[in-house]
DNA sequence: AGGTAGTGTGGGAGCGCTCCCACCAGTGAT
DNA sequence: ATCACTGGTGGGAGCGCTCCCACACTACCT
């Protein structure tokens, strides 16, 4: 019943032009009202309105897109496999802050996975076409194209951690360096001397910056950093695993370990237990990220919090300031758009 | 540099105008090669991807929404929060095979959580602008308005799990009422004779059907079933742990439980051990879904297994030609467009 | 020769918006 | 009275596509 094929007149969604006839008035008029501009008389927006209400009219985003060129959409590009995406809880609180963050709009956000050559492809596709205003790029190594192809196409994004010092993207990050450091001195006050640390990909800033953060909280409590005691890892909990039992081959005598994250201490703890040592008895452990697996571990894992659904908001923030800026073209400064948030100890059982 | 104000002619992106010129045809004619029309001679067409390729033209995606009125994206809508969505397997599988039978697709997935109220009300505002040609329904309880809201916005879905025998709807699902048949007979074979349910929501369809299968299978085997050993759960751990409490109090002598999910297994596991039986020397436990959980139970819990990448793929097959029919209105026959798949059980040490 | 299909092809007419220019009061300063 | 303005408003001109009608031009029958 009804409906021959769209082309057909009424009967189809209102448009515009009929809201506009309804409430006596221009189409100039309603799109003023429906947009939210000022220059509206209260007599006539209180007609648009009652009339937009009596059809339903709801506004055509393919027509808007095309006029206005602009998509209201913006991308959550996560350049893993879905896989890793669903394992790590970094992912789900981020996605929650940002969703929180775009509540509010008319933004819709796409979530994008490039974690194979094929997706990735694709997604290069859908940029060309700017189908969206703007990109939150999450978890980017260092040697990342992405990036530089979101510049060359002019297409507004915000990175989550910078790639380097000097990055050029506006960028939303913890305090990985004091996070670090917390952890260290939390060690220290507790007693412990010989302090080893796994660290994460040295690939990813972050990961590196942890590692300054380390070795600065030692030298600085006169303790001097023993190169001997840092064993890269890669974030895994295999990789946890695999540092624990080089380090505890190196140095037998070590009496506490800080993982650059929940799941590299997980993995560190199976590789202690299998050696026989007990936490917190014989080896302190403190991890990063504050995730459930920190609360759920036996025992439970001393952490570093991140704030990352603060994290997920402030990306948001940036990025549709960034988004706005774009059309007026304004005052684009030179000020660096660059977010650090603190981080936050939480003291478990395991140190 | 460069780039005024979009308005601007040349130094944007190619137009299908400005291929047509470069090619030597008419705009017509390269719509038809972009679209894919047969009606192209080969020349021709070979003209016009050179110049497709030489100007490097990508086809605006609004100006063809708005011509061709469809948006060549669809929403995979899942009514629970975030959390739940991460927590349960059964999302992340799902959305695995939506992705890869989409791979090959112009179409775009759109993932919408809608748990709280504010989410669906702005997913119905969503919808009612028509902003995706197609929708993914996942996890629909009984009384849910929102397949009625999408049969008269009159956009094409396809549900997950139907609501009922009747389903209106194209359906997807795995054969709940044999998996739980295939789950009890197996206890039966190994021996079990007070096998006990705990069953998911009453409200989800699935649910009453694996609670049929479990009768049936029972009355078949000539033990007949006694009612005193079905325990309504919810699909939750807390709900696993208080309904084998339940159960247990008031049948002390069971031998044997199966629930209606592997998480429902995992509370009831709990509840066995604090009630001091041995899985599986005193009562036999059986799963539902084969998630990683019966995997790294302990012991390893025997479930039945759905296909649920399986059932993502065949949900988009159904969408997708639901969607293709949309335009021609063709052939809408009467036949049932439900389709159920098999599930295995997965023997492991818990049984 | 005239008809009748069938194949390619060009281009007009929209799709429903936003942008912007023109215009029409009013209001206050000159 | 004249000349700015300024807050409001109408509507033309696109945005870049798809759809479809019209018009070749061939090929094959009567």
């Amino acid at each position: 019943m009804a409906s021959h094929g769209a082309r057909g007149r009424s009967g189809g969604r209102p448009t515009l032009e009929e809201v506009a006839a309804r409430a006596g008035v221009g189409r100039g008029t309603v799109s003023r009202v429906i947009n939210g501009s000022p220059r509206v008389s209260d007599a006539t927006r209180a007609a648009v309105e009652a009339a937009v209400a009596e059809l339903g009219y709801v506004p055509n985003t393919a027509a808007r897109a095309l006029a206005a060129n602009r998509t209201d959409a913006i991308a959550l590009v996560v350049p893993e496999p879905e896989t890793r995406f669903f394992a790590e809880p970094y992912f789900s609180d981020m996605l929650k802050g940002v969703g929180a963050a775009l509540g509010d709009t008319e933004m819709q956000l796409l979530l994008i996975f490039a974690g194979s050559d094929r997706e990735r492809r694709r997604l290069a596709q859908y940029l060309a076409a700017h189908r969206v205003d703007g990109v939150l790029l999450v978890s980017v190594h260092a040697d990342d194209p992405l990036p530089d192809l979101l510049a060359q196409l002019e297409i507004p994004a915000v990175i989550s951690g910078p790639r380097s010092s000097a990055e050029t993207l506006p960028s939303v990050d913890s305090d990985n360096y004091g996070g670090a450091r917390q952890a260290v001195e939390h060690l220290l006050s507790r007693g412990r001397r010989r302090i080893a640390h796994i660290t994460g990909r040295l690939d990813v800033y972050g990961a590196q910056r942890r590692i300054d953060g380390y070795r600065e909280a030692l030298i600085d409590a006169g303790l001097g950093a023993d190169e001997a005691l840092i064993e890269p890892g890669d974030f895994t909990e295999e990789g946890g695993h695999r540092a624990m039992a080089a380090l505890l081959e190196r140095d037998p005598g070590l009496d506490a370990v800080f993982a650059a994250s929940d799941v590299t201490a997980a993995g560190a703890r199976q590789a202690l237990r299998e050696a026989g040592r007990r936490i917190p008895d014989d080896v302190a452990l403190v991890g990063y990220d504050d995730s459930a697996i920190a609360r759920h571990m036996e025992p439970p894992l001393t952490s570093v919090r991140q704030p990352i659904e603060e994290m997920g908001r402030r990306m948001i923030d940036l990025l549709l300031t960034e988004v706005a800026d774009r059309r007026p073209l304004a005052s684009r400064g030179l000020e660096r758009r660059q977010v650090v948030l603190a981080t936050e100890l939480v003291s478990r059982s395991s140190s």
